[in-house]
DNA sequence: ACCCAAAATGCAAGAGCTTACATTTCCACT
DNA sequence: AGTGGAAATGTAAGCTCTTGCATTTTGGGT
């Protein structure tokens, strides 16, 4: 008997059921458009058959997936990590599942990523940050496809975003660091290209360092990839100039934990001998030694934004709006007074 | 003109070349099927329109997706990231995609997570450790889709497995500690509901236990949910105990490096006046102070393989063999003898 | 009993691609 | 120039679901 068939289609259901595929299809999407009668019958079927809808079928039928696609440069990090979970319990309660990909902080990479969760019939899309190939956004726009960016907020743009302003939020703790009394800034910024995130929050600093009078040659400026390693090479670098900068303005956690480390090996005391600051304020930043100094941000608040946001955009087709979240410093152990030399 | 169609389809672009559907997929599959002169009017058409070949339509076409489903218990750390870059990279060398869903370690989610991916028609699955409900491993068998467990490798089974001995490597540690003159000891385990992964770790430390001739009760075991935080306060709670441990043998480095800190906090040098131990070996652990020893899971080595026997077993059709990779201790500076009291 | 609107169900046409099979085109040889 | 077989292309069915429209059933009201 039919128990057998390996993959049951709807057409099987309904022939147990002796109904329509019409009125399996119905029950299937909304039980009590059927009378009680069908229904128990197809339930009984369904699950005698052991029947799953398949999914490709029916957003071929549908032209809707809810599926949703976010785009992230890493899960080697746990940067992305919380925001991305609230933003995909935000879209579950909405009934969206969400795909993730990641583009190891490739253009090339990310694009294609794209390319395929559009292929996949995703309804919407998340990438991080703005900078991409405008042809990215003209195709998903001509498709209709709502896009949302995150972690970036960007006032000026058809994009529609949720994010902080990265500039300011950087910029103030470069300030306080200079009124701390630091001339010499070392910076370990995360990987600048196709990422204005990174460029940004560089531009806080030079914002910090020209608003207090400071030249910008008293700038060092590195940008590894995202490793806790590559912060600990760096900072290695940074130390080896001529005149060690006092202050280390890490890109994020993850670099200011590798340079957190180097600095301890090196014998170095943080932040008597030298300042190391963060940005994010992942879990990480809490349990290093000493605990980080960094700049927290929303990571929650801002999925769960984002996703709303990418609902509103597909059931009402609205064109989305932005949000600025706000950041604020955590200061903890890794920010102090350059030592009197 | 056709510049305008939102989104294009297959017939689109054979119109505008002036050739049929059949054509213009056999041009999309293998350019060398088609005439030179063929080829470029398609390609012309082809990107005239923008198209991109809609992948709902093709899946069932074909009865293939090239995508492979991973579902892991939590992307909120970087436990199984570098795994499953591995295990991505290999994948994408064969042309196949890789989905990632989480589950919170809840077995009921994993499950909907996994029923998702088969509705999206994943050639192949990748679920992390074996405990399940054997309805799914059912349910997946009758549909025919091959199934690879990860990290943790079991020989008697049905379902093929690409992992290491929990049990033996955690029992070699807990042995080392033992052997250095511990007796009581704390466990800071994982989460053990439907994680034999983390019950198997346990399982490995009484086994030392007993092979020294030191009676169990000399273990006091807790398992908080996976985050540092939870560590810091399993720590605590160890620590408050009538005659305090002096070894913690934690489920992962997480755990580990979040009873560091706590340790840190209280005041009390490790691994002077109690030893901490973690598993997996991720970068966090070399860079917590003090270095975790720890056990070396072959994160990435456990992915590649993975993806190839996941590779084999769909294009051979082969019933997929296990394989159990060598775990060993990383020895540093975390694990030292218990000071005399 | 009978009528009729409302409710339930059925029919069949898509949705966009692949592919077996049929047809046409091409070219090397005689 | 004529032929045969290979290469290129076309035709149309099929994959699994949804849904507009048509048809049948139901049940309350007279």
């Amino acid at each position: 008997m039919s128990k057998l068939c390996p993959t049951p289609a709807l057409a099987d259901v309904a022939k147990l059921a002796g109904v329509s595929t019409a009125t399996v299809s119905r029950y299937l999407n909304d039980p009590n458009r059927v009378v009680e009668a069908t229904r128990q019958r197809e339930l009984k079927a369904v699950d005698r058959l052991g029947y799953t809808p398949n999914f490709a079928a029916r957003v071929m039928a549908v032209k809707r997936s809810w599926t949703i696609g976010a785009i992230i440069p890493t899960m080697e990090n746990a940067i992305f990590a919380r925001g991305l979970q609230a933003f995909q319990e935000e879209l579950h309660q909405h009934g969206y599942t969400v795909l993730v990909s990641s583009s190891a902080y490739d253009p090339e990479l990310e694009a294609e990523k794209i390319r395929t969760l559009v292929a996949h019939d995703a309804d919407g899309v998340l990438p991080i940050g703005h900078d991409r190939d405008p042809k990215i956004y003209k195709d998903l726009a001509r498709r209709d496809i709502p896009v949302m960016n995150a972690w970036s907020f960007m006032a000026y743009t058809q994009i529609a975003s949720v994010g902080f302003d990265n500039r300011a939020a950087m910029a103030e703790l470069a300030n306080r660091a200079i009124r701390l009394g630091h001339q010499r800034i070392g910076v370990i910024s995360d990987i600048t290209t196709g990422n204005e995130r990174a460029r940004l929050r560089i531009e806080g600093i030079r914002d910090a360092a020209r608003q207090n009078g400071l030249s910008l040659s008293n700038l060092t400026i590195l940008d590894p990839p995202y490793q806790i390693e590559n912060g600990a090479e760096a900072f290695s670098k940074l130390m080896s100039q001529g005149i060690r900068p006092k202050v280390i303005l890490c890109g994020n956690d993850v670099l200011a934990v590798g340079a957190l480390h180097r600095a301890r090996d090196m014998g170095l005391k943080v932040p008597k001998d030298v300042s190391v600051t963060g940005f994010d304020d992942i879990e990480l930043a809490r349990v290093a030694a000493p605990a980080l100094t960094t700049v927290h941000v929303p990571h929650r608040e801002m999925g769960r934004r984002a996703a709303a946001a990418l609902v509103d955009m597909l059931e009402n087709r609205t064109p989305g709006a932005s949000t600025r979240l706000a950041t604020h410093i955590v200061e903890r152990q890794s920010l102090g007074p350059p030592a009197s030399t």
